[in-house]
DNA sequence: GTTAGGG
DNA sequence: CCCTAAC
């Protein structure tokens, strides 16, 4: 066994500043389209635009590999570099079409080529050597920026060159690369920070004022009412990517795990379904939300944001999203997510839903919302003025082995990310603090369209609760395939080890008691804010943890289906392969109890392994019979134990037999009867 | 909510 | 792992 060192990566946050302008043509069509609502859209209108917008944008990402990513230059990134500047970025990818492609890029500080537009990368000298920034940038294709900004963008024309000029077609999304346990970014808060500058916050700010005048001007000109507005939407969630190679290994002593109960207190919906997947199935991405939110505001969210958005009182809440669904494959709505969830969503809005923050990634959003809003507009026109700066999905964590490729790890962003744009996300919009849950109400209604109410709006991503899934699935996207052989991950697995000799595919238990281990990797994968805050500080952010070899390539990220299944956001979840020691207690449980009693076997021996099922343990019971069945040669995945395979053999003779015999004791009684 | 089995 | 039927 081989002990490796598996790096996770915290990412305190993508900001998705501004989004790319649309051009003036576009713009104006945008403004007549909904421009003629004005303040009168309905409030879901304006979610549903937002959402929509949000969730084109990430279709289609694909992740390329950067010139860092050779295989030479693997382990100087993963161990130096990342802990000094590293950053990820998204970009368009060049083969991918316009409007999908989204290239994940890693960039050492130093030599990135690609810099250059993202002067504003963040310096992390200035800050702990445990936090890895990272900036990614989305690019958005023009056209859908041009969709986005129009739709996002709502004014009139007279204002638009006000707009965010400099973020044109730039979605940039800015993630915080923490080391695993450090949850301080205070690093990458400043970094941010420094990027957001980097966007012009001033520029912005200034922008926004004479957007403000303009449309005051306009305004009455015009009679338009037009308000600008800068927000971003935040979501805390803590996305827990974890390798998914074969070896079960990784399943879990590593990794946090989300826990269910946040699941739980998800709003439920009244889809069945859903309630039983959140119930029963851990996902890796885990939303975080909560409490942990918050605190983990104080530490790295706060630090981020507020550090330059001083002046103004931003009002955090915390969002919540990430909540795993499983795909409602009849139900779905393809088209409009907010559409889709209307229902649902009036009840997900509610306070289950984490708060938002209401500040720009700089903090300055605020700030800018609240200059730019201030009573200055003149109330007579419809029009509504939304400018959203930047869309926050702080949290993400990811888990990696040290092994893995740049690649692997580009890809493996690239999937979180995806997911989170991509996945079941909603807009919630709210007024002064409070979420605006009646989304037939108008803006004018609601109160957006008021002057006085203007500094207050603020827009969150919450988790969808129809459609919200983080989890990556591989298999689910067809692109995968393309790049990897179709077969299972395990597969790969093996080819993985073989390339890297270093690592061994046999996972050993790192804690030592490989059976309280496993069975409590649930905490693992989901480690609760606060503990990750505790460990902040600690340089051992690289935890070393005993890891079984990962398969690169089974990292792989996908990206989600595109428009055309965005609807189905939801995903399966990530797999997550037995361990040794897993495997281990699941006979044993099973010699005891005999097979037929999974939910007994499920408290007694994984009890504590949130994402191990009770139907999860039956189908390993399935495939370990079937692969003690099977000449060596033709396993697959991290190799169990002869022993264990002879084990299982014997306890499924044995417990059929009695199944057997009482069924045959059974039938002497029903013929008895017939 | 559990089991069992096919996919 | 997912999905369903059946209980």
């Amino acid at each position: 066994m081989v002990l490796q060192k598996r790096l996770d990566y915290g990412f305190h946050g993508y900001q998705v500043p501004t989004k790319p302008r649309a051009t003036r043509s576009a713009r104006k069509r945008s403004l007549c389209r909904k421009g003629t609502e004005g303040s009168q859209m309905r409030a879901f209108d304006l979610l549903a635009t937002v959402a929509d917008k949000l969730l084109h944008g990430t279709d289609g990402p694909t992740t390329t590999t950067t010139d860092t990513s050779t295989e030479n230059d693997r382990h100087a990134v993963m161990n130096k570099e990342l802990d000094a500047n590293s950053l990820l970025k998204v970009e368009p990818s060049d083969r991918g079409s316009c409007d999908q492609g989204l290239v994940l890029e890693t960039v050492l500080s130093g030599h990135n080529k690609n810099c250059d537009r993202n002067d504003s990368l963040p310096q992390h000298d200035e800050h702990s050597p445990q936090l890895v920034p990272i900036v990614t940038n989305f690019e958005k294709c023009k056209k859908e920026m041009e969709n986005l900004a129009s739709e996002v963008h709502l004014g009139s024309p007279s204002s638009k060159e006000s707009d965010n000029c400099e973020l044109d077609r730039e979605h940039k999304v800015t993630v915080k690369y923490e080391l695993h346990k450090t949850e301080e970014v205070l690093t990458g808060a400043q970094n941010q920070d420094d990027s957001c500058k980097r966007e012009d916050p001033v520029i912005w700010d200034q922008k926004a004022r004479l957007l403000v005048n303009n449309s005051d001007s306009c305004g009455k000109m015009t009679q338009d009412k037009n308000i600008v507005l800068n927000s971003s939407f935040t979501t805390q969630n803590n996305v827990k990517v974890v390798d998914r190679d074969d070896d079960e290994n990784s399943s879990g002593c590593t990794h946090p795990v989300s826990s269910i109960k946040s699941f739980r207190t998800l709003p439920s919906s009244r889809d069945r379904r859903i309630r039983k997947v959140s119930a029963s199935k851990s996902w890796k991405v885990v939303p975080r939300y909560r409490d942990e939110s918050l605190s983990k505001s104080d530490g790295s969210w706060k630090s981020m944001f507020r550090s330059k958005s001083s002046h103004d009182s931003c009002r955090r809440q915390k969002s919540q999203m990430n909540i795993p669904f499983k795909k409602r494959k009849f139900f779905d709505c393809p088209s409009s997510v907010s559409n889709s969830d209307g229902g649902i969503n009036s009840e997900g809005l509610s306070d289950s839903t984490g708060k938002v923050i209401n500040t720009d990634n700089s903090g300055r959003s605020c700030s800018a919302s609240g200059h730019g809003h201030q009573k200055s507009f003149p109330s007579k026109d419809s029009h509504v003025k939304i400018r959203i700066k930047s869309f926050r999905v702080p949290e993400l964590f990811i888990e990696i082995a040290e092994t893995a490729t740049v690649g692997s790890l580009k890809r493996t962003v690239m999937e979180a990310v995806t997911a989170i744009l991509g996945g079941g996300l909603r807009v919630g919009v709210l007024l002064q603090g409070k979420k605006i849950r009646d989304d037939n109400k108008t803006l004018f209604q609601t109160g957006i369209s008021h002057d006085n109410q203007l500094d207050s709006l603020g827009f969150a991503l919450e988790p969808n609760p129809s459609r919200t899934s983080l989890a990556l699935s591989q298999e689910d996207s067809p692109c995968i395939l393309l790049h990897d052989a179709p077969e299972p991950l395990t597969r790969y697995s093996r080819n993985a080890s073989a390339d890297n000799p270093g690592s061994s595919t046999v996972l050993s238990d790192p804690h030592g008691d490989s059976l309280v281990n496993f069975i409590e990797s649930d905490h693992d994968s989901a480690p609760s804010p606060t503990d990750t805050s505790n460990h902040k500080s600690s340089t051992d952010s690289k935890a070393l943890v005993t890891v079984p070899e990962m398969t690169v390539e089974a990292l792989n990220v996908v990206p989600m289906h595109r428009k055309s299944k965005r609807s189905e956001v939801a995903q399966r979840r990530i797999r997550r392969p037995f361990s040794v020691a897993e495997v281990e207690a699941l006979v044993q449980a099973v010699e005891k109890l005999g097979t037929g009693r999974w939910r007994d076997v499920k408290l007694r021996a994984f009890d504590n392994a949130k994402h191990r099922t009770y139907v999860d343990l039956k189908d390993k019971w399935k495939t370990l019979v079937h692969t003690a069945r099977i000449s060596p040669q033709q396993r697959r995945g991290e190799p169990v134990p002869q022993e264990l395979l002879d084990r299982v053999l014997t306890a499924h003779a044995y417990w059929s037999k009695q199944q057997a015999k009482y069924q045959l004791k059974r039938q002497p009684e029903t013929c008895l009867l017939l």
